[in-house]
RNA sequence: GCCGGCGUAGCUCAGUCGGUAGAGCAGCUGAUUCGUAAUCAGCAGGUCACCAGUUCAAGUCUGGUCGCCGGCUCCA
C-alpha cells in the first residue's frame, strides 16, 4: 500500500500500482475527474493512466492548471502528426512542441504542403478526434523502439531516441490506434483521448530544418493553434485579423508615413508625416536625456577597418557590414556606435571627475542583414538607435544602472506602455573573469530591486561581453516587442585600452554601459503604429489638427485659425479644397487626425471653432484660444493622459 | 542566406483554353459654395517586376534575376 496526499491535505492508502484515473474515480468528485486532462504526482505532470508506485501528492490537471494548455496543444500536435501520417504514407515525423500561441509539427515530405493539404489534414484530425481514440502510453524496450522506428523509415526518431535516452533501457512511446496505428516517441503527458481536443485550427505551413540548423535536413512545418473552448479559438483568430489590420506596413502607407523602393531594400524613405513623427521621438528623447546628464554627439558613419579589428567586429560581424573602399583603405560602414564612442572617449585625457561620461547618438547605422530576414520597419538594413554609452568607474555601476532604469520607466510611462524586465546572465562562452561577472550581475540585480522592478532571469542569455537587462514592451493587443536594453561591457574598454586618471593619480579602466530605450527608432515606430493602430495620441500625431472650412468664403478665417494654432506650436493642416464638409471630415478621420476644427459663418462671426475629435465626434464650439489651451495641455500630458488611450478604445469598437 | 508563396494602373483586385489589358477607389479637368464619415460628369492612367527562351502569337508556358510576403536562422 502507498499513501496518496491530495491538495486539501487529506490522504488515502491505495494498493501500489493503482492508476491515477482509478484512484481519482474512487476518491474524487466525478465532475472534477471528467474535466481532468492529466495529473501531477509530486508536482510532475503525468498521464491519467500513470500508475502510483510510491507515496505521492496527487493533483488532477484541469483546464485552469497553468500547464494544461501546453499539454493540450502538444496533444493536438500529436493528432496532427497522426493525421499527416495517415494521409501521406512514407512521411517522416520530426518534433511537435506547443508554442506560446499554439503548436507546430515538422515533417519530411517529398512535396511542400499547400493550403489544400491543410484543409485535408485538418479534416482528418477532426475525424480522429470524433473517433475519440485513446493516447496510450507504452514503455518499450529501447532496442525494440530503435528497431521499430528504423524499420518504419524514421531515422530522425531513431536519432532522437539515441540522443535523449542514452543509458535507459526503456523508452516511452504513445500510440493512437486507428486503422493504421500511429506511434510516436514522446515523454508526454497527453490528454487521455483525441475526443478531448475540440477547438483547434491549422494556420500555416513553412520551411524549417531538423533541429533548427540550416545544414540539416529541410522539413515542412505545419503551424496550428488549439484552445479549450471554441470561443477562445475564435477570439484568437479575431486577434490575428486585428493584428493584420494594424500592420504598420499597411498603416504606414495609408497614413503617408514611409515607403520603400526595391533599389534600397531594407531602408525606409521617411515621408513628410513620418519624418515629423520620427523627429518628435528624437526631440523627446533629447529632452529626456539632456537633463539626465547625456551629451549628444555625432561620430563618423564610415571607419577604417582598423577600428573594426580593434573592436572585434571585423572578426565576428564582418558578414553583416557594408564594406567600401577609399583610396587603398578598406572601410566599414558603422553597424554600431560603440567603437566610435570608444575613440571619442580616448580623444582626451579623462579624469575620474569626468565620470560618468554619457555619450548619446542618433546617427544612422547600417547592417547588411540577410535578405530573407528583412521585413517592414521591424527588420531593416538602415536604422538609428537612441543609443548611448555611459563610461563609469567600477564603483558607479549600480548607481548608473539605477539612473538608466529610472529613465526607461519614465519614457515608457510617457508613452503609456507596459513592459516586462528580463535579466540575462553569463552565457557558457564568455570573456573576462567569472568574479567580475558575478559582481556585475549582483549590481544589476541590486539596481533592479532598488528600482522596485519585477524581473525574470534569463539564465545564460547575456552577451558574451557582459550581462544585460532587456525590456519587453506589451502592445495594445498583447504582443511583446523587445525594445530597451542595458548591457554592461568590460571588453571594449579593454580592447581600446581606455583609461581615466583616478584619485590616486593612476590610470584605471572604465566600464561601459550600453543602453537604448526605444531600441531603434524604426522598430519603435512600428510598435507605436501597431499599438495605436495608427491613431497616435496628440503629442505624436504628425498632423494634430485639421482646419475644415465649410465654403471658400470661410478660407480667410480658417487661415487665421491655422495661424493662431501654428503660433502656439501645434501641427496644423488646412483643407482648402472645394469639397463638402462631410467629405473633408471623412478624409481627416481616415487619416486619424486627432482634432478637426469646422469653421463656417457662425464660427467666423463669433471667433470660435467647432471641435470634432477623432474619437468623441462633435464636441461643440469654443473660442480659438480655449481650444489651443486644452490641446496644449493634452500634448503636455503625452501618453499619460486618458485621451492617449484613444487609439486602443477606438480599435475595440 | 535557406524553403515556400506572390508580383497586372498610385491602392485593392478581375483577366476563361496562349489570340494585342479591365473595374472600383485615388489622380486630373469642369460644374457644384455645401454644417460633422464619400456631390456629379468627363478625362487620363499599363514595357502585365525585370531579362532570356518556347510559340505564328506569352499577362498566361519554361528558365534566370530582383523585390515583397510567410517561416527557418539571426536580430535593434
Amino acid at each position: 500500500m502507498v499513501t496518496v496526499t491530495l491538495p486539501d491535505g487529506s490522504s488515502r492508502q491505495v494498493p501500489t500500482g493503482t492508476s491515477v484515473l482509478a484512484f481519482a474515480q474512487e476518491a474524487l468528485p466525478a465532475r472534477l475527474v471528467r474535466k481532468a486532462l492529466a495529473a501531477r504526482l509530486d508536482g510532475r505532470l503525468v498521464d491519467l493512466t500513470a500508475s502510483i508506485d510510491g507515496d505521492v501528492t496527487l493533483q488532477l490537471v484541469t483546464p485552469d492548471d497553468p500547464g494544461a494548455l501546453e499539454l493540450y496543444r502538444h496533444s493536438t500536435a500529436h493528432l496532427l502528426a497522426a493525421a499527416v501520417t495517415a494521409l501521406y504514407p512514407g512521411v517522416q515525423c520530426g518534433i511537435g512542441p506547443a508554442t506560446d500561441d499554439g503548436f507546430f509539427y515538422d515533417f519530411v515530405v517529398p512535396k511542400p504542403f499547400v493550403p489544400e493539404d491543410l484543409e485535408r489534414i485538418e479534416a482528418k484530425m477532426r475525424e480522429l478526434a470524433a473517433a475519440d481514440l485513446p493516447y496510450a502510453r507504452e514503455m518499450w524496450p529501447r532496442d525494440e523502439a530503435l528497431e521499430f522506428f528504423a524499420r518504419r523509415g524514421e531515422p530522425l526518431k531513431v536519432q532522437l531516441i539515441e540522443e535523449k535516452t542514452a543509458g535507459q533501457t526503456e523508452v516511452s512511446c504513445y500510440t493512437i490506434k486507428d486503422r493504421d496505428t500511429f506511434v510516436d516517441f514522446c515523454v508526454g503527458p497527453h490528454v487521455p483521448s483525441t475526443g478531448r481536443l475540440k477547438a483547434f485550427k491549422l494556420l500555416s505551413t513553412s520551411n524549417a530544418y531538423w533541429k533548427g540548423d540550416a545544414r540539416n535536413q529541410p522539413m515542412q512545418r505545419i503551424y496550428g493553434t488549439a484552445f479549450f473552448r471554441q470561443e477562445e479559438l475564435d477570439q484568437y483568430l479575431h486577434r490575428l485579423e486585428e493584428a493584420k489590420k494594424r500592420d504598420h506596413r499597411r498603416i504606414g502607407r495609408d497614413l503617408g508615413l514611409f515607403t520603400f523602393h526595391p533599389w534600397a531594400p531594407g531602408a525606409a524613405f521617411w515621408l513628410g508625416k513620418g519624418t515629423t513623427l520620427y523627429n518628435a521621438l528624437a526631440d523627446y528623447m533629447r529632452k529626456v536625456l539632456y537633463p539626465a546628464g547625456y551629451t549628444e554627439v555625432k561620430t563618423p558613419l564610415i571607419f577604417n577597418k582598423a577600428l573594426w579589428e580593434t573592436s572585434g567586429h571585423w572578426q565576428h560581424y564582418r558578414d553583416n557590414m557594408f564594406l567600401v573602399e577609399s583610396d587603398d583603405a578598406e572601410m566599414g560602414v558603422k553597424s554600431m556606435n560603440c567603437p566610435g564612442h570608444m575613440l571619442l572617449f580616448a580623444s582626451e585625457r579623462r579624469s575620474y571627475r569626468d565620470l560618468p561620461l554619457r555619450l548619446h547618438e542618433q546617427t544612422p547605422l547600417h547592417r547588411n542583414e540577410a535578405s530573407g530576414v528583412l521585413g517592414g520597419l521591424t527588420r531593416v538594413r538602415q536604422f538609428s538607435q537612441d543609443d548611448a554609452h555611459c563610461f563609469v568607474m567600477e564603483s558607479q555601476i549600480g548607481e548608473e544602472v539605477a539612473r538608466v532604469l529610472e529613465l526607461v520607466k519614465r519614457v515608457y510611462d510617457d508613452f503609456g506602455l507596459t513592459y516586462q524586465v528580463k535579466l540575462s546572465t553569463r552565457p557558457d562562452e564568455y570573456l573576462g573573469e567569472k568574479a567580475t561577472w558575478d559582481h556585475a550581475e549582483a549590481e544589476l540585480k541590486r539596481a533592479l530591486e532598488a528600482a522596485g522592478m519585477a524581473y525574470t532571469i534569463n539564465e545564460g542569455d547575456g552577451a558574451f561581453y557582459g550581462p544585460k537587462i532587456d525590456f519587453d514592451v506589451t502592445d495594445a493587443i498583447g504582443r511583446t516587442w523587445q525594445c530597451a536594453t542595458i548591457q554592461l561591457d568590460y571588453q571594449l574598454p579593454e580592447r581600446f585600452d581606455l583609461t581615466y586618471v583616478g584619485p590616486d593619480n593612476q590610470p584605471h579602466r572604465p566600464v561601459v554601459i550600453h543602453r537604448a530605450i526605444y531600441g531603434s527608432f524604426e522598430r519603435f515606430i512600428a510598435l507605436l503604429i501597431e499599438h495605436y493602430a495608427g491613431a497616435f495620441p496628440l503629442w505624436l500625431a504628425p498632423i494634430q489638427v485639421a482646419v475644415l472650412p465649410i465654403a471658400d468664403r470661410h478660407l480667410e478665417y480658417a487661415r487665421r485659425v491655422v495661424g493662431d494654432l501654428e503660433a502656439a506650436g501645434l501641427r496644423v493642416e488646412l483643407d482648402d479644397r472645394l469639397e463638402k464638409i462631410g467629405y473633408k471630415i471623412r478624409e481627416a478621420q481616415l487619416q486619424k487626425i486627432p482634432y478637426m476644427l469646422v469653421v463656417g459663418d457662425r464660427e467666423a462671426s463669433e471667433g470660435t471653432v467647432s471641435v470634432r475629435s477623432r474619437t468623441g465626434g462633435d464636441l461643440g464650439s469654443r473660442p480659438i484660444a480655449e481650444f489651443v489651451r486644452t490641446a496644449l495641455d493634452e500634448v503636455a500630458l503625452r501618453g499619460r493622459s486618458a485621451a492617449a488611450g484613444s487609439g486602443q478604445t477606438e480599435s475595440r469598437r
